[in-house]
DNA sequence: CGGCTTTGACCCGCGC
DNA sequence: GCGCGGGTCAAAGCCG
């Protein structure tokens, strides 16, 4: 949409004595900026889905054969093996930047992600946004395809609100009274988290996005914008906002499971690489990102198209070590694990950037109890 | 006209 | 039980 356009979200959303009152045009990204996408065909929506997409900043190939990194995430390849009980949730941290800290932090024990998070991206500590980070939690690993769908459906039968459309009588003054919850308490869908060092903070990860909903953050001046997959039969939602302290830090949560491939990524994509160097703890690894995607997307854009095809990541025997959800997924996509990428090399000319992902706890104390 | 964002109201869960 | 805050709905408006 040419809105985001007129919004350039980096002139009118970060000023520290002027917080925004609103993301206004529903959070443009980088990738709209750049007229990048990973859409390649029309529909509707615009130019919110040009070429290049979050999942090709992660530079991975989306299609028939590889599915997303979040569906990676949610979808463990048959041949693995199975997760554990009690698998956690990843994280990951996208930065603009080298933050020392914030990795450092984030290698810190896990019982203390949440508060790690923040203080090592020099998040707020407020309450209000720790529990954010609370949900980054789940099971990216779900054990089998069969509890894969019934999550899916259970994802758009809750978020439809059981539309039915059975309470279709149930008015008050303007909106219909939404059916209760019966004693069945909502269901939690698998939720991680991309904590990204950007000024964007919608990125476009290949699927296609509806806002639904925008609130205020307590004690943050930067409101929390809702999004839902726009493809029907999917409820995978996810949640977008920006630290209060850190107006460059963004949280974007993922909820649910996507129940179709990704609708656009037909294209080569640029590549990142994990850097073994970074995986200073068992749970916490970094990848890097192509920096200058924040920069100067509309000149590199066409780089992008034709740059590194192929998804690599450099690990080191430590492999073994990595979390089991990274491991998940990136065991089963053997040209990941290419030393030699181009994307490494890109990394190395200061090209790429940080992202570090880190295992979050258990999203319910309900979860826990059920693997008792 | 279709798709999307905006935005106020409503629902619900949770803590006190 | 009550209030707060998170999450969602849906009408209205915008835009290509």
């Amino acid at each position: 949409m040419e809105k985001k356009q007129e919004n350039p979200m980096a002139n009118m959303r970060f000023p520290d004595d002027i917080p925004p009152s609103t993301f206004g045009g529903g959070g443009g990204s980088i990738f709209d900026m750049a007229g990048t996408s990973c859409e390649g065909s029309g529909g509707g929506g615009g130019d919110k889905w040009g070429s290049l997409g979050f999942m090709d900043l992660l530079g991975i190939h989306q299609d028939f054969v590889a599915p997303s990194l979040f569906d990676s995430f949610n979808h463990p390849p048959v041949l693995l093996p199975p997760p554990p009980p009690s698998s956690v949730e990843l994280a990951a941290v996208f930065h603009d930047h080298h933050h020392d800290v914030l990795l450092n932090k984030l290698d810190t024990n896990n019982n203390n992600k949440q508060q790690n998070l923040h203080q090592g991206s020099h998040l707020s500590p407020v309450a209000s946004t720790v529990p954010e980070y609370s949900e980054v939690l789940n099971n990216p690993a779900t054990p089998n395809s069969s509890s894969i769908s019934s999550s899916s459906n259970e994802v758009t039968a809750n978020d439809e609100r059981n539309k039915a459309g059975d309470h279709d009588n149930e008015y008050k003054t303007k909106k219909p009274l939404k059916p209760k919850k019966n004693n069945q308490k909502r269901q939690k869908q698998p939720r991680f988290a991309f904590i990204t060092k950007s000024e964007i903070d919608h990125l476009d990860d290949g699927y296609r996005w509806r806002k639904y909903g925008q609130k205020a953050v307590k004690n943050s001046p930067y409101p929390r914008s809702y999004y839902r997959c726009t493809t029907a039969g999917c409820g995978v939602k996810k949640r977008v906002e920006r630290s209060s302290d850190e107006s460059t830090t963004v949280v974007t949560t993922y909820e649910g499971q996507h129940t179709h491939p990704c609708p656009i990524m037909p294209r080569g994509t640029i590549g990142f690489a994990i850097d073994s160097s970074s995986f200073s703890s068992p749970s916490s690894f970094v990848v890097t990102q192509p920096r200058y995607l924040h920069h100067q997307p509309q000149q590199l854009q066409p780089y992008v198209y034709t740059s590194s095809p192929s998804l690599n990541i450099t690990t080191t025997s430590s492999n073994s070590n990595h979390h089991p959800s990274f491991n998940a997924f990136f065991q089963d996509k053997p040209r990941f694990n290419n030393p030699n990428s181009s994307a490494l090399a890109l990394r190395d000319h200061g090209l790429l950037q940080d992202i570090v992902l880190t295992p979050t706890r258990r999203e319910t104390k309900e979860e826990e109890e059920e693997d008792q």
